[in-house]
DNA sequence: TATTGTTATACTCTATAACTATA
DNA sequence: TATAGTTATAGAGTATAACAATA
């Protein structure tokens, strides 16, 4: 989707309970990956895909458990990026049946860029707020997700997201 | 609560800078909505579409215009909606060529049930917070989101979420 | 037999271009 | 001519089911 966050004035007032505010953010978060990942011709997917791969040289089934896919959408997903250059397979050695994926040099250059973008495009937003908010944000933020991750005993981890997710 | 320079609590709780954080945050929530969307066989997009008609009967143009789609992309969200009793199609009065969307009482119920699901994934994790930090989480947002709007010039909405159905 | 990965198939979502019917 | 909407077409993304190769 495009998820241009647009609309009538309902709420530019600012009469917004955290519930609606959080989805909103998460649409307007979720919009500067697109565009970012959109400069360099790549989906939300794709771009997932690639920063899954910045830190690992999973199997397909792997792949497919940590983007949340049917592993058959990922031989398709796969397929793309490989077919642009941006990901090789390699025969597993430990296992004949398995399949690694990992990032090309140009995989690894485009996802960097896209990363490096949306980092400059939330930042600049993150500097309009007053520097009080600006020093708690993070804090709550991590606690927030480290919350989230413990009651659902996930993996955290951000498809464009410059660092690794820990929790390994 | 005031600056606290190098947010050492940020730091322990798993070295995600902010923009990491929020990326992660970003991909949780959208999760959540489409898996409470996806309860009721709708798709993030569907759902969008039925949010955003909650409180509008648009123009497909409009539409297209909300949702940050082409217009064609909207005639084929549309039929699909239309085709499972979610949405209707009225030709305008004012203008012979245009034709407005709006929800049924199926779509309007589908939309309530949905964002009702979503609102209690959501606080049950924000319940997961230290009372400090739910206090001050709303406040943040919305001061994040009314500077992101001025900045950009858009104003805000979130498909599933525009107002919590409480008491619909 | 069970697992890994691919293929075949079908559907949603999206855009571009061409078309119609109004305006 | 310009605008509103649809249709035709193409491609990405996703899942289910069936399959081949390996374990």
């Amino acid at each position: 989707m495009t998820s241009r966050p647009a609309g009538p004035s309902a709420a530019a007032a600012g009469q917004l309970n955290v519930v609606d505010g959080l989805a909103q953010l998460a649409f307007v978060v979720y919009g500067m990956i697109e565009l970012r990942a959109a400069e360099h011709d790549l989906s939300v997917t794709q771009a997932r895909l690639l920063g899954v791969l910045r830190d690992r040289t999973p199997t397909m089934n792997e792949l497919a458990r940590l983007l949340g896919l049917d592993k058959s959408s990922v031989t398709g997903l796969v397929d793309r990026a490989e077919r642009r250059g941006l990901v090789v397979r390699t025969p597993s050695a430990d296992d004949r049946r398995a399949v690694l994926a990992g990032l090309t040099d140009e995989g690894r250059s485009l996802v960097s860029q896209a990363a490096a973008g949306f980092g400059t495009d939330l930042t600049a937003t993150l500097d309009l707020l007053a520097p009080a908010d600006r020093d708690l944000l993070p804090g709550i933020v991590s606690r927030l997700l480290v919350a989230y991750a413990a009651r659902h005993g996930v993996d955290l981890f951000a498809g464009l997201s410059t660092q690794v997710p820990a929790a390994d």
